[in-house]
DNA sequence: TTAAAAATATACCGTTTGGTATAAAGATAA
DNA sequence: TTATCTTTATACCAAACGGTATATTTTTAA
């Protein structure tokens, strides 16, 4: 059975995660937190050692729910095109399924952290290579089944992947504008069918 | 002739632009920037109403300079597809170009502000709209010319290199690894030989 | 039901924050 | 050289910051 601090962390990181993710960690006062919450610092800070441990938190949280969501539908599918489609389906709608987090955190997170946590800056350094681990072998994956051609880079292409999916969401996100993400998809998708697929 | 107050304010943007662009607006403290210049807050109160207003000229300068270089690159260029590719090869040198003010303006800005600023938000999407129209532009001029193929949307073109432009910045920036934008400029570069170039 | 333990609230700490009023210094023009 | 005007430095302000010691409440287990 949960302790009662434990249902109360819980509690705390949940509520305070898309805060950190939107205001960022130096922009987030422990007031935001307090108020949030509905809490004291004494409550807080008897859960957590300090601000940057909670902030650490705040991200391990959103990311367990964006990987979550992603693996879902990965693991809906069977063949490794499919898998791979899935994960692009799954950007095309990311700003609404992330609106309730304030956007992507590996984007909010990786900039905010970058020039003043490293710590932070480590963990979104992490998430992105597991992502990117997680498309590269999807496509070693296709490539031994016979599903996808032989003379593709796998990390290549995966890194590419990542890199247009991050950058429509950046640009869907500070624009407002989903068409970003759509087309984008809509092009990767493209691409999987006619330099890919055998 | 400049007074010596309009030398200050230049020297004092100059010097606290890539604090900001590092370290975010709230990131960034009036201690920071006194600090950085040497100077006390009488004389940045002196020049500037107050630490947003200086921080949106600080925003404007970066921009001005990472526009400035993009502009040299393409003026020298008089083909509308040499235009374009020498936009991609600017970028792909971005990490070195903009160390010194830490890393892209846009990409920084656009996150930082994005939930705490909504005037510089909006400073950011217009210079994301200009440099778009840039792109469009191009494409536009190069179909005019028959350089480049008439079913190609140039809009969406625009907004698809840019993403990937912005993305690929993104990980090569967050990673420490230049092998993203390496990667994704030949990509671009290869789309255009491919899709656009009749 | 009660005593011990755990969790939360309250009250406080020194420091830093952005910003300002005023004093001092420097530039300018007569 | 002097008086005026501009620019910068100094000294100060209230408010907010992250964090902590302690008191109070709530949960837990006997």
């Amino acid at each position: 059975m949960a302790s009662k601090s434990e249902i109360t962390a819980k509690y705390i990181v949940k509520t305070v995660a898309p805060i950190f993710n939107k205001k960022g960690y130096v922009g987030t006062s422990l007031s935001d937190l307090t108020e949030a919450t509905g809490l004291t610092k004494g409550a807080i800070y008897g859960n957590f050692k300090n601000k940057e441990e909670l902030s650490l938190e705040a991200f391990n949280y959103s990311m367990r729910f964006v990987l979550g969501l992603i693996r879902e539908r990965i693991e809906a599918k069977s063949s490794s095109i499919d898998k791979l489609k899935a994960l692009i389906s799954f950007y095309r709608d990311y700003t609404k399924e992330t609106i309730h987090l304030g956007g992507c955190p590996i984007l909010n997170v990786g900039i905010d952290s970058n020039h003043l946590n490293p710590e932070l800056l480590k963990r979104v350094d992490y998430i992105i290579q597991k992502l990117e681990d997680s498309i590269e072998n999807m496509i070693i994956e296709g490539i031994k089944l016979g599903e996808i051609k032989k003379d593709v880079n796998p990390q290549k292409y995966a890194r590419l992947i990542f890199s247009k999916l991050e950058g429509a969401t950046f640009m869907s996100v500070i624009r407002k504008d989903e068409q970003y993400l759509k087309e984008m998809t809509d092009h990767i998708d493209y691409t999987i069918d006619t330099e890919l697929k055998i």
